[in-house]
DNA sequence: GGCCAAACGGGACTGCTGTTCCATTAATGC
DNA sequence: GCATTAATGGAACAGCAGTCCCGTTTGGCC
């Protein structure tokens, strides 16, 4: 049941083999959309794709295997952090870049059903681990950066700042299930940076 | 194929319907722990409960519909919050309990799957909302005692700093899928705590 | 204690998910 | 270009989740 789903170990990865996987990722973002996780169907997922659902059952093996190797492709391409020339603008750029990818329909159906299907399948979990260290490093040296130019305390743990930052939307938008909006995001700025500021990150 | 899962509709609450539930959820969750959410069968949970499978189809409807239910007990029993004397122990106290209620085996597979089955299901979104509500709002007075004996400004939000307090650890739980332990549960309060004093919850 | 209807239980049934088999297509290496 | 074989597609098949029907149990009420 369980299988790899990354193209990574195919033997022929060129042509036909690429186009497929992109076009039923393409078809699994989608129906993500329209139906959610729960509602996320491997038949439709092939029939949208134009490709025989015994090849998707083949190579992705089930839902999660799906939105698992869409997560990894969403991995590849992240955008470098923001160089808005001080800490607080930088953070801020930050916490509206993590609103605008939950807010997103597409981004934010994928992030929803990734973190859906990660309670309980390792794979996915892994590439959700994998997907946020990345982010978080990416981010990780406007504070480093901050610290050098002198308006954060020295050995503020950067990552940790980052973290903080995203963690008040993720909150809101899985747990308790809170609007998230721009006031939010910059609230979770300004709290994170106030903490920095203190000293609590170092 | 959606219905109502509360008890509290029905007509004859008493005697056979109150054990069933309780059979029920009881299953329900020892099933959730070994399977987790996406594992839950239903066959499974009524012949575990003892109780024939039509009855469970016919009153939670689905697996969301289960833990909905499961979720609304819990809602029902939350604890008081602490009171160490101190807003630096009672934010200390909270992050504990959140980091003890993630971390038992029961309550955490519970938690994981209503949060899971929330992602596309409206009642069970709602019953998340709920619960959290309530236990921000327990907790918020600790705030407010600290701000009546001057350890935080004036105008300090309470359920914001609460909220503060979980949101770090339920970030790792579900987002980074990174080990949530003491340390983080102390950091998340030393945090808070450090934006409060500076103002940054008011 | 007895009546009535709410709630339950068992078993047959159905449709869909996921598997298997094999023929067909096309990417790779020469 | 040509051979090899990885990868795909279609169709038949199997198993189980979820539904339906109807007889049985039992809680609420007088």
């Amino acid at each position: 049941m369980e299988q790899q789903s990354r193209l990574a170990g195919t033997v022929r990865p060129g042509g036909r083999t690429a186009r497929t996987r992109a076009a039923v990722l393409e078809a699994t973002q989608d129906e993500l959309v329209e139906c959610g996780f729960h509602g996320l169907n491997m038949d439709r997922v092939a029939a949208k794709a134009g490709v025989g659902k015994t090849t998707v059952y083949r190579r992705w093996g089930d839902p999660a295997g799906l939105v698992t190797d869409l997560m990894a492709e969403l991995a590849e391409s992240s955008a470098p952090h923001a160089d808005t020339g001080g800490i607080e603008g930088d953070l801020l750029a930050n916490a509206l870049n993590v609103l605008g990818a939950v807010t997103d329909p597409r981004l934010g159906a994928t992030f929803q059903a990734v973190i859906a299907a990660a309670t309980g399948n390792e794979a996915a979990a892994a590439a959700l681990n994998d997907f946020y260290l990345r982010r978080i490093r990416a981010w990780a040296p406007v504070v480093d950066r901050a610290v050098a130019r002198g308006e954060l305390p020295e050995g503020t743990d950067g990552m940790e700042v980052i973290r903080a930052v995203s963690a008040p939307l993720y909150y809101r938008l899985l747990v308790t299930r809170e609007p998230v909006d721009e006031k939010v995001a910059e609230h979770a700025a300004a709290r994170a940076l106030a903490g920095a500021r203190a000293g609590a990150f170092t």
